[in-house]
DNA sequence: TCAAAAGTGTTAATTCTACACCCATGT
DNA sequence: ACATGGGTGTAGAATTAACACTTTTGA
């Protein structure tokens, strides 16, 4: 079984999602320097010789946005191409991480060509992303999808108090489609452990004072909130 | 964000399930040599320089059993604590495979060291396997579980044609539950796409004879078979 | 003839879906 | 007053869950 130890560079490369102006929008970076200088690419560096895998995609992310807590971050997956980057034979462990729109309180964005896309324009445009983040890209909208279905994973995209319509928002901005607000209202509400009420109301989305809601700690839906 | 490469070693280790004896089984193997000489591991071994991982993953499941098709493969999570492995900084793809009882025509097994054991008797025991193979293994029986529910991966359990009674006896053993044989049958016999009827029967299972079909093309099962 | 597993029918409880309708606020 | 989103009620359809019953084989 064991036979040589060919040397690989690990890294990592995060896909942070958030909701910004009604669109599903991703973080992409500006590479300065080859290969694919000039391209937009997903952030991300090299795991150093003694950090967990998740310890650098933490890193990575503070790094960009100046974040460390309040956001979902899990393993995606991982891309190992033997030719993905021209330099050297480079393994790199995705990761998917969601957090609430930063718009406001972005600290120690220390890069200036960070910018948030929309997911859509992205994947359909024709210049393409750095190494494959495309792929990684589309892997990471699938999973994202997939896993609003059944866990409660959506509350990961609202701030701290938010109201039963602004998750609702989160679902059908990620689908794409629209959701009966009524139904929807009851279902959240009365799936046990899914959103905690808090005492306040809101009325920040006009209309009718709204409750506001924390996240739950609950780790699986089911049956599932919405059917896709 | 670039800074210096260090090197590591990438490995692959597959977690193959079957069934065997009605037990939920995972073939490992026993190691020949440090670290954990003579204690029993998940196949697996280092990536070649100019090899995809999911060819890696493909042919250590060759090399282990003389597969080389019909088995279900998907990459499932990367491991790469700083320590796993005494020798040098190694990160890991685990993959995790499904695949009917192997018994009877095993070929190429070059490891005489090779065994199935019930995942349910490793998981308890008190002798670990090597390095972190058992938290991987317990995450490999999480998403297998996960995936019976959502997707039609059962049958990748099953022979080539199998009955509807076979295909229950999947879910019952892998999730230790019992299922209703009657509503059982009439989800899965009436899920369009899931199931390909043949011409022919058998009575291997015992009683009236029972139809035997053929996986389906579907990938995605909306709703679930069974809720969990 | 009996046991065993396949397969069909039926019914009550639950859940889903599509609405009608009222509520409480800002403008 | 009215537009806007919040929230509740309800009825028909669809699905689930539990179980009676018939069918077809091997022993």
């Amino acid at each position: 079984m064991d036979q040589s130890h060919p040397p690989f560079a690990v890294t990592v490369d995060v896909v942070l999602l958030t909701i910004r102006t009604g669109d599903l929008s991703v973080l992409v970076v500006r590479r300065g320097e080859p290969p694919y200088e000039g391209r937009w690419a997903l952030p991300g560096g090299f795991v150093r010789p003694d950090e967990d895998l998740d310890a650098a995609a933490v890193r990575e992310l503070r790094e960009e946005t100046g974040l460390s807590s309040g956001f979902h971050l899990e393993q995606l997956r991982t891309y190992g191409a033997p030719r993905r980057d021209p330099r050297m034979r480079t393994v790199t462990v995705a990761y998917l991480a969601l957090a609430p729109d930063l718009s406001a309180p972005r600290a120690g964005t220390d890069a200036a060509d960070a910018d948030w896309r929309p997911v859509a324009t992205l994947l359909a445009a024709r210049t393409r992303l750095a190494f494959d983040h495309d792929e990684i890209l589309r892997d990471a909208l699938d999973r994202a999808r997939a896993k609003l279905e059944y866990t409660p994973l959506a509350t990961a995209f609202c701030a701290d108090t938010f109201t039963i319509g602004e998750l609702r928002r989160v679902y059908e901005t990620v689908w794409g489609t629209s959701i009966d607000p009524r139904n929807f209202h009851r279902k959240a509400s009365k799936t046990p452990g899914f959103l905690v009420p808090t005492e306040e109301t809101t009325t920040r989305d006009g209309g009718r004072p709204a409750q506001l809601f924390r996240r739950g700690s609950l780790e699986l839906l089911n049956p599932p909130l919405t059917r896709g």
